[in-house]
DNA sequence: CCTGGAGTTGTCCTA
DNA sequence: TTAGGACAACTCCAG
């Protein structure tokens, strides 16, 4: 009888079936009662709103696929530790596994959990689904942690099993009965409804199904000119697997080894950087678990404080993409339209903010956290504070970008533009990035009215870039 | 302990 | 037109 006790498989950043080391292991060890824990208050930061709706869709997806191994996915709310002891009392469990996760707030409260529930005579344990190596795990020569991103990757590479080792899927996959209730997703109110503003998300497909179609789709086409085409936001040369890779929809041990498996010869650059990607979202996962204060403060100890400016109107104007800077405004309309940004077009539009409007970087970092569905607390908080320059491999003070440059350079035909800021499509190319300077006739001709139709710039390019030089370089010392 | 090359993604001016 | 150097100084990290 006691053989027949179900384990828990406690389910959050790993919403997947195949390579769960979590879910592998709770089958192994008899029926299990699949949960996911709706935590509003818990210690980790609340979701965001697109991350919200990506969640839906996820858990919407892993239920179907747990359905069709004959079992339910149990929802719950409230704080897990008491979910979780409610859970073990009515299904008489005799042990929880879990995937972990790496912020620090959630890491804490997890190991009190583990203890607790491990005095009470239960089997728990928990695993690594979300990364290639775990951040405890890659140390310099000396023991000491790395700051910088070639060392650190370079170490870390090494350490990774090639092809990489993967969890196999469960072989089959047993439930407890009776099945312990489960509230309604509906009743979580995880997607929006007056107004639905997630029209524009229709070309996501969260669920584990959807990031291997992605993680195929990528494989077989954009990968070959990866190392090219990913700087041009107006190709398709990009993988689109952050969302899922956050969720956990696929693990990166499972790209990892997709990756070993295609053709070396043609596209060994592209693999390589395609690579590196990886190595970065490692990379800041393990930065903030070093730095567990990241979020609120600059990881650079000696980065100047500078004074940042505060002006409404301005910050408005770019979360609308009314900024009057094509590139700028372009990806800033993607972002909120479709809940995902290019990754070229995030430097460019993070580094108006923080140089060309001198915008604290915290509040780029929490409008990116509300409304990019593949939000990641590190990736987010290691990007901004690179921009900033008070990150790790800090860009120097006098990288700025210059958005009509960048425009001209990476969208020359504007294809991006013309997507998202339609008023200015009929444009000549020579003026696309640049509206204001065509000449009156051109741009009635191309029925843009600067002003009105279109923004004119808020800030001169070269006015706003010595104005952050001098903030950047003056306070040096301060 | 010391040394020295290196460090994601840029821009602008000059020759 | 294009290529190279300046733009700071500092920390990191392997040898």
């Amino acid at each position: 009888m006691s053989t027949d006790r179900p384990t828990i498989v406690w389910l959050r950043k790993d919403l997947r079936l195949k390579d769960n080391p979590a879910l592998r292991a709770a089958a192994a060890a008899g029926p299990i009662v699949p949960l996911y824990i709706h935590e509003e208050n818990g210690p980790a930061r609340a979701l965001g709103a697109a991350s919200r709706w990506w969640l839906h869709g996820s858990l919407e997806a892993l239920a179907s696929d747990l359905e069709k191994s004959g079992g339910r996915l149990i929802l719950r709310r409230g704080a897990a530790a008491d979910v979780l002891t409610n859970l073990i009392s009515e299904t008489n469990a005799k042990g929880v596994y879990w995937n972990r996760v790496y912020d620090t707030p959630s890491m804490k409260r997890d190991a009190a959990v583990k203890s607790r529930l491990r005095d009470d005579g239960l089997d728990c344990r928990s695993f690594n689904a979300s990364l290639l190596n775990e951040p405890w795990t890659v140390k310099t020569t000396t023991g000491s942690d790395f700051r910088v991103f070639s060392p650190y990757w370079r170490t870390a590479k090494s350490l990774i099993a090639t092809p990489s080792r993967q969890v196999e899927s469960p072989p089959s996959l047993t439930f407890v009965t009776p099945r312990p209730l489960s509230e309604h997703l509906a009743d979580w109110a995880l997607r929006p409804r007056s107004p639905d503003w997630s029209e524009g998300f229709a070309e996501w497909t969260p669920g584990e199904q959807g990031a291997q179609t992605r993680l195929k789709a990528f494989l077989s086409g954009p990968l070959r000119g990866y190392a090219v085409n990913r700087n041009y936001p107006g190709e398709k040369g990009v993988s689109k697997l952050s969302p899922h890779l956050h969720f956990g929809e696929i693990g990166p041990r499972q790209v990892w080894a997709a990756l070993h498996n295609v053709a070396q010869s043609e596209s060994a650059d592209s693999l390589e950087i395609f690579r590196n990607e990886l190595g970065w979202r490692e990379f800041n996962y393990y930065l903030l678990y070093n730095n567990a204060n990241m979020p609120q403060e600059n990881l650079n100890r000696s980065f100047p404080s500078i004074r940042w400016r505060h002006n409404p109107t301005e910050m408005r104007a770019w979360r609308r993409g009314r900024t009057g800077y094509p590139i700028v405004d372009a990806g800033l309309r993607q972002l909120w339209s479709s809940g995902w940004m290019h990754n070229r077009v995030r430097m460019i539009v993070a580094s108006f903010l923080v140089k060309h409007l001198l915008v604290d970087w915290r509040k780029g970092e929490a409008w990116f956290w509300d409304t990019l569905v593949d939000a990641d607390l590190a990736s987010n908080i290691g990007n901004w504070q690179w921009v900033a320059g008070c990150g790790a491999d800090a860009a120097p003070y006098f990288r700025i970008f210059n958005p009509i440059l960048q425009g001209q350079k990476f969208d020359p035909d504007g294809h991006y533009v013309r997507r998202w800021s339609p008023e200015l499509a009929r444009l000549p190319n020579s003026l696309i990035h640049s509206p204001w300077k065509g000449s009156p006739s051109i741009l009635a001709d191309a029925g843009v009215n600067l002003g009105h139709s279109y923004p004119r710039p808020i800030v001169d390019h070269l006015q706003a870039r010595d104005r952050a030089l001098a903030a950047y370089k003056g306070l040096q010392h301060a």
